[in-house]
DNA sequence: AAGGCAGTTTGCGCAAGCGCAAACAAAGGG
DNA sequence: CCCTTTGTTTGCGCTTGCGCAAACTGCCTT
């Protein structure tokens, strides 16, 4: 049963493409649901698929050789990801999980050639997916070379909150489960410094935060720590 | 006067071009120098032209709004870089600076979209130039998030002896300068404790090291201080 | 040759944030 | 409903590596 194109309409990787032209990228794709904490792939394994994220949030996650895990992104609804392809690599750089059940689309490593030329739109789309992670990430390596850790945390949760914020009487959620030890592997620190500092947050009622939790209830204040420019 | 397809021949930009390829590609190129400490491009200005090293070194700098700086990356010989246009940004995102005298090849961003189609083999090399700074970049994230200081200078400097080593009598050297404070800003660590750990290393026999130079002699013995299993 | 500049070395003190340990709390399963 | 599991909080001590300051050393300019 061929797959709706109203499932994709409006999502930049089909920007700029026709309905006919949509429902035949979409031809070759086939949809898949990905319970919580399933591995959608596995770092180091041979890429075989890319994917698009329909619903849910998705974590990917890099290991160290050593058991250490840091976790290189969430990925939101709309979102290409696993597109090694793209990129001319043979292996997954990392593992990819669901944070919450998922519904993902994915497309066999074959047809990227002939999607691309076929359509230079969704080429394009992709390459500027991947530009613009190489932007996150270089920024990240900044604020990691450049700001201390409280910083560095305030910044990550404040990104979270954009990205995949929901509204609540109380402020503004992060929509998925979210532990300490998740925020520390996003920031470079551990799960005691950051339950700490939001210890202290809360204190100073700037979050609201439980099991799994972040509420950012005064997020202007929030912006304020991680500029590191809070009135003592 | 256009340029001759030799000074290209071999680079992994041109691979799978046949000779009147190149030819047609080098046609739309410029070839400039670039002395010692001039910037090619700087951060946050439109980006105009994408280029390729042709010989000597490049060093791509990120400035903070506090005025603080990161190396992003060093570029070397037969590299593409400032390819802005290649993931749909419009400025460039750091700046970039001869780190010894240069010469570089230039296209104007007006030439790409018909380079990417006419030659579908530079588009991919160009795409998989960036899919290798994002990993690289990813790897310097969980580097700074999982290991200490002097495993993560240790790490740059075998780097930059692998990438850009040249062979002497005493070891392996850096074959540009670079300075201590150069190595802080590629590692988010500080002159004082490069100074303090390269004179710890050079009293151990591992590295030799000068004003804005720095020589290997022990790569082996290195590569174990990266990788934290030195013998105490 | 003298002087100045840019890069380097080193000492000393301190603070950020980590590691360990223990207690606690909330969810979920049998 | 109890018990286990998983996540969170907090105290305490200590190490890493930074900040500041001062001295030093080549190297380049005039």
């Amino acid at each position: 049963m061929p797959l709706d194109r109203s499932l994709v309409s409006g999502l930049p990787a089909f920007a700029g493409l026709s309905g006919e032209d949509v429902d035949a990228v979409l031809s070759t794709a086939r949809s898949s649901r990905f319970p919580k904490d399933s591995e959608v792939f596995s770092q180091d394994e041979e890429a075989r698929q890319f994917f698009l994220l329909l619903s849910g949030h998705v974590r990917v996650v890099k290991a160290t050789p050593e058991g250490e895990q840091v976790i290189a992104r969430y990925i939101n609804e709309g979102e290409l990801f696993g597109i090694a392809v793209a990129m001319g690599r043979t292996a997954y750089p990392a593992s990819a999980v669901a944070a919450v059940d998922c519904v993902v689309l994915s497309w066999p490593n074959s047809v990227w050639q002939d999607l691309q030329s076929r359509f230079p739109g969704f080429g394009a789309n992709a390459y500027q997916t991947i530009g613009a992670r190489l932007q996150d990430t270089q920024s990240r390596v900044v604020e990691m070379s450049t700001r201390q850790v409280e910083q560095r945390i305030a910044g990550a949760v404040m990104r979270l909150v954009q990205q995949s914020g929901r509204k609540t009487e109380e402020g503004v959620e992060i929509d998925f489960p979210i532990t300490r030890q998740d925020i520390a592997e996003m920031t470079g620190s551990t799960l005691h410094t950051v339950s700490r500092l939001m210890s202290a947050w809360e204190d100073e009622g700037i979050v609201r935060s439980g099991r799994q939790k972040v509420t950012v209830t005064d997020p202007h204040a929030l912006m304020l720590v991680a500029e590191n420019r809070r009135k003592k």
